[in-house]
RNA sequence: GCCCGGAUGGCGGAAUUGGUAGACGCAGCAGACUCAAAAUCUGCCGUUCGCAAGGAUGUGCAGGUUCGAUUCCUGUUCCGGGCACCA
């Protein structure tokens, strides 16, 4: 009798599906467990083996749990809205919904294989109308929020528009700060327009204009990741940035409550570092520069223009030797001089065709132009020239930034490049060939402050400036409100209807909002989404509009943890018993790309559905585990001479390269040296359809040492890099108990690794061996039912205890 | 460019707190069993000098701290992930 794991596996599996064990009450006397995987987008090219690693791990820990006597919650669905499905609906005319449905049936088969404990009876998808339904339920109560920054929670509009009623805004009473002050009496003869205008400057969801990659050619908004150098991915047309209506989540409301958070999640020290960083809190003030008008401009304006600045390092303010305004800052068009409009016309031309990486990234190219006009230094009233330079972004801080050349690297690089002359405030520990950003000088150079270390001086200059009444202290977040409307076809369509330009929630009882079908998936007029297409559908009623726009992907993701509570409720999101019993994901198992996306928002959304007292907690999980990447190796030969000259023409070496991409290890066409003969090579590349007259190549000799390895690369798995290991032809050769063992035998679950199959001979052989300390071929079946002795006990104690202590 | 990781034999990795580097497995080599092969079992297995005993050297690279560093510090190179409309 043989390890026969076909025979058992499939017994095994029908065991467990037809007698449901892993179904799960959410009513029990026991102690509950929630062991959550992050969802996967099905993808077309199915399961990759980098997949179930992380399902393993979850898998094993869920078993290990329910053996412990825990009522375990392990649930599995799928986050099926998504741009792939589109684009290959576009190209193909297949509905994504067609598609999608196709590629969780392959996937769910590819999972089952694998023998995983789920509950599938609590299956969602983010694509199914009774999940999106709370999915813009969800969405009308953030947008129905807007956050009370004295009581530190969301609350309804409704207690908003009481606090105007009778105060206005003038009054601190946690709103955050607009620009427009108005009192109770002026609330109250605001038109209905007016108010509901006002009032989505304060919700948490809400709509506002925003600037999205622009392909005219195309009509359409694109992704940065269809953005190469200003250029489309399809097509090669110029990319521009435009500014649309967009909606926007305003998680920068709730920036410091995302990291109060932190400290109460067991998330790795990294993952808090990342959302940290993307948070980036920094405390500094904002100050206020007068600019000195130019003679052409003074019939124009009266009151004089002012610059709002952001710094974290005021104590800096006499060593400002020139100004930067974004390009797209809406001052430069009030200061620019005749003399400089055509330069800064053509700049902010330039800029248009810039990502903010870009912008921020190219560091040895220097540019920026000068509006020709002057601020004024508040202290000492001297004269600083204003530039504009696409370093500084529009989206951080005011848009501006006061520039200290001895103080700030770009700001130097910037100054020598334009000939600005620099103004050393920090003595001698400026050496006039970089700037230097320490906090321990003595000022120089600095007025009052002159002979004043550098720390004691912010507080000065802070008192200083709140006093004169020309700034403040300010919390700033390099955070930005989040993007929440794509111009798509797949994905949610906003609960929003409009009427007289007013955005008006749809009613409860009409939701959800179901896609319509429509004829083609191409962009509708003015880049909106292909919905704007259908004008019966937008236009249902007379005198109202839909919203055309549809929810990123995101947005189904950001709560699905809540519904696998329960799942099939269709009165509530999930009831508030199931939230209670279930309340925190115990342990998240997922990957670190989520860092700053899916695992920020979703922690806003559990807020925001504390703070309205819809569940009984605001982290929505306890504690994460990040499993590693599985990487694909690739291999690159070339003949032991000058390959480059010898082997390969030019203009075939991109093509050639791709083929040597598929030499993976333990690939047939290499021997155990990881050489490669000539009649390897030339199967190999009839086997890819290739011939051998394609790469015009001159063997310099025969045999066994033609080849030599060149170099080794490991990448992330992705169909365009033929390097897709699927798990399915691993569990056909071996069954699935040798894959589970062998993905986490690859090395710790945390760490990236590359796949490689060489050793799961090795797993193999040790499942048999096992399988042989229970049956034998001669024998026969090896244990029974007799008493272990004391010391067969200790051995398994021990091991438990082992097991126990690593979890 | 910025943020976060990583680098240890032919390969994946181990070394839990600064204390014998290379556990365990894979691959390889040798042997046992067999008519033979497969399977299984046993032994060897970082590099280098040496018949051996034994010595030298060795955790990406360059320094430093320490009686002692894979581990801590500084710098640096290379690789992976993220950088806001891929999910």
């Amino acid at each position: 009798m043989e390890y026969n794991y076909r025979e058992i596996e499939k017994k095994w599996q029908k065991s467990w599906k037809d007698s449901q064990i892993y179904k799960v009450s959410n009513h029990s006397s026991k102690p509950k467990c929630y062991v959550l995987d992050m969802f996967p987008y099905p993808s077309g090219a199915g399961l990759h083996v980098g997949h179930p690693l992380g399902y393993i791990a979850s898998d094993i820990y869920a078993r290990y749990k329910r053996l412990n006597g825990y009522n375990v919650l392990h649930p599995m669905g799928y986050d099926s809205f998504g741009l792939p499905a589109e684009q290959y609906a576009l190209e193909t005319g297949q509905h994504p919904a067609e598609t999608t449905q196709k590629n969780i049936t392959t996937f769910r088969q590819q999972l089952d294989n694998i023998g995983f404990s789920y509950d599938w009876s609590r299956e969602v998808r983010t694509s199914d109308p009774q999940y999106y339904k709370w999915t813009q339920w969800i969405f009308l109560q953030i947008f129905n929020s807007w956050y009370d920054h004295s009581n530190n929670k969301a609350r309804p509009v409704a207690d908003l528009i009481e606090i105007f009623e009778q105060t206005g805004n003038t009054a601190e009473n946690g709103q955050r700060k607009t620009e427009r002050k108005f009192s109770a009496d002026e609330w109250n003869l605001f038109s209905h327009k007016e108010k509901q205008d006002i009032l989505m400057e304060y919700r948490l969801a809400y709509a506002a204009y925003g600037e999205v990659n622009w392909c005219e050619a195309l009509g359409t908004v694109l992704a940065n990741d269809e953005v190469i150098n200003g250029i489309s991915e399809r097509g090669g047309h110029l990319v521009v940035k435009k500014k649309m209506r967009q909606w926007y989540m305003r998680i920068t409301d709730y920036a410091e409550r995302l990291l109060e958070g932190l400290e109460k999640v067991a998330f790795s020290d990294a993952m808090k570092d990342m959302q940290r960083n993307w948070i980036g809190r920094s405390e500094g003030a904002e100050i206020e520069f007068k600019i000195e008008e130019p003679a052409e401009h003074t019939a124009l304006q009266k009151d004089g223009l002012k610059i709002q600045v952001y710094t974290t390092r005021p104590d800096t303010i006499f060593g400002v030797d020139f100004m930067v305004l974004a390009p797209e800052h809406s001052l430069v068009t009030n200061i620019v001089t005749s003399g400089q409009q055509s330069a800064i016309v053509e700049y902010i031309s330039y800029v248009k065709s810039r990502s903010d990486r870009e912008r921020l990234a190219e560091v040895k190219q220097i540019t920026g132009c000068f509006t020709g006009a002057y601020a004024l230094n508040p202290f000492n009233n001297k004269k600083i020239p204003i530039w504009i330079s696409e370093y500084v972004l529009a989206g951080y801080g005011t848009g501006a930034i006061m520039a200290v050349p001895c103080g700030d690297q770009r700001d130097f690089l910037f100054a020598k490049h334009f000939n600005i002359p620099i103004t050393n405030i920090i003595g001698h520990y400026y050496n006039g060939e970089e700037a230097n950003p320490t906090k321990e000088a003595a000022l120089t150079n600095s007025d009052f402050l002159n002979g004043v270390p550098m720390k004691d001086a912010i507080g000065i200059v802070l008192k200083q400036i709140e006093e004169m009444g020309i700034g403040c202290r300010k919390v700033n977040y390099k955070m930005r409100d989040a993007g929440f409307s794509r111009q798509r076809y797949w994905g949610e369509p906003f609960p929003i209807v409009y009427q007289d330009g007013i955005a008006h929630p749809v009613n409860e009882s009409d939701l959800p909002v179901e896609l319509p079908h429509v004829e083609h998936y191409r962009p509708g007029p003015d880049g909106q989404g292909p919905l704007a297409n259908i004008d019966e559908w937008v236009k249902a009623q007379s005198g109202w509009q839909r919203e055309t726009n549809t929810m990123p992907g995101y947005a189904g993701s950001s709560w699905y943890f809540l519904r696998y509570m329960d799942p099939d409720n269709d009165t509530e999101f999930s009831d508030r018993k199931a939230t209670n019993y279930w309340n925190q994901v115990d342990v998240y198992v997922g990957g670190t790309e989520h860092a700053v996306g899916h695992l920020l928002y979703s922690r806003m959304w559990t807020k925001v559905l504390f703070d309205l007292g819809y569940i009984g907690f605001d982290e929505p999980f306890k504690r994460l585990v990040n499993q590693g990447m599985i990487t694909a190796k690739s291999y690159f030969f070339a003949l032991e001479s000058d390959y480059t000259e010898q082997i390969i023409s030019h203009n075939k070496i991109e093509n050639l390269n791709t083929a040597f991409r598929r030499f993976k290890n333990g690939h047939s066409y290499v021997d155990s040296n990881g050489k490669l003969t000539k009649n390897s090579f030339i199967k190999y590349l009839g086997d890819m359809g290739l011939d051998e007259n394609d790469f015009n190549i001159k063997w310099i000799k025969e045999g066994e040492e033609d080849f030599i390895f060149l170099k080794e690369e490991s990448e992330k798995m992705s169909k365009s890099k033929f390097n897709v290991e699927s798990p399915d032809d691993v569990i056909t050769k071996y069954g699935a108990d040798t894959f589970r063992m062998y993905e986490m035998f690859l090395g710790p679950v945390e760490q990236s690794k590359p796949w490689d199959t060489k050793g799961i001979e090795g797993v193999h052989r040790f499942l048999k061996k096992l399988w042989r300390l229970f049956f034998d071929d001669t024998k026969g079946e090896l244990w029974n039912d007799e008493k272990a002795t004391p010391a067969e006990l200790k051995i398994l104690h021990n091991a438990i205890k082992k097991i126990g202590e690593d979890t």
